[in-house]
DNA sequence: TGCAACTGATTGCAAAATGCAAGCGGATTG
DNA sequence: CAATCCGCTTGCATTTTGCAATCAGTTGCA
């Protein structure tokens, strides 16, 4: 569960806090994808993550720091899933991790619009998008004057239309069977 | 072996390449720390890694593209590993989560120094470093006006000591054992 | 010439991480 | 009041990792 702490190299300690195959994808939901809650984690995930592998993570991310927990005041029963400052600032190397994929993998083109917008963007973009993402999960608040277009909707518009387009065949095959 | 394709999402994409603990600690040693050959990279990783997982990542790095292989005219059983073009260009990706690492987590002094300079110079250094590594693993001509200072020996001095000194420390170990 | 040291790996085995399906008690919805 | 949803746990099979010993061939040195 902790961190192994082989050496004390910044990009090696980086790597223990997010070096595996999960704890990312459940940071790159949150952020771009605007999951809070441990179901829309579960089912919203293109990659298909098993529950105790999320649960796992959740708690390890926030051993570590990079989220936090409160209860849903609509629903007794629902908890929320907040990114810390810490998350928050992750949003470069994910854009950087996303441009760099996209130059040298095989990415579907509706999913490399967000990658797309947060190159062409660039720091100032990741700026704004953090600022909201600090207005969204940490009450801060936004500098972002009112009226101006939300870099989180933009983000998330065409990835919504992917994910639900997946949930739907996913139906069809059910139906089907 | 082979990678997933879990989903086509850049990050996950990027993820599956090296998303595991190791792959990503090879890279740096070889970027940075200049490592070559099977041997340089088993006994100078900081972290240590095991042989045969080493042997497995360095195959794993060459089907992906990430790295070549080419016999030491020198000596005949020796081989030089060189990175790619692929390889060189996650630079990037390394100074960004190398700055994130030395502000979330306990790094050591001595070994954000790397981190620091990449820092500090941004981008163009970056781009400085990485026409470094096409001199040197690619063959491409150099740049770099003859006489400035090589941004390879900058990044690489302040981690060759620390090393060295464990190595030394490694010594007394076994000399007292 | 002979032998120790070194080359890039491989093998066998134990331990840990992962993946899958099913289920749990409680809350909510229709 | 029954069906569904909530976050999460459990049991178990499979896969990945870590460790230590070892391999056959090469080299450097006496």
């Amino acid at each position: 569960m902790n961190i192994d702490r082989r050496s004390g190299c910044p990009i090696n300690l980086s790597l223990e806090v997010f070096g595996d195959r999960w704890s990312l994808i459940i940071l790159r939901d949150m952020i771009f994808g605007g999951r809070r809650h441990f179901r829309e984690l579960l089912n919203g995930s293109l990659e298909g993550i098993a529950s105790n592998i999320l649960a796992d993570r959740l708690k390890r991310l926030m051993a570590l720091g990079l989220l936090t927990k409160a209860d849903d005041p609509s629903h007794k029963q629902k908890a929320i899933y907040s990114l810390t400052e810490m998350a928050i600032t992750l949003v470069p190397i994910m854009a950087q991790l996303g441009a760099w994929g996209r130059v040298w993998l095989p990415v579907s083109e509706e999913l490399s619009i967000r990658a797309e917008l947060l190159e062409k963007g660039g720091p100032p973009l990741w700026e704004q998008f953090m600022d909201e993402l600090r207005h969204e999960h940490l009450g801060a608040p936004s500098r972002t004057p009112p009226g101006a277009p939300s870099v989180r909707q933009q983000l998330r518009a065409a990835y919504e239309a992917v994910v639900e387009r997946k949930a739907d065949e996913l139906r069809h095959i059910k139906t089907d069977a």
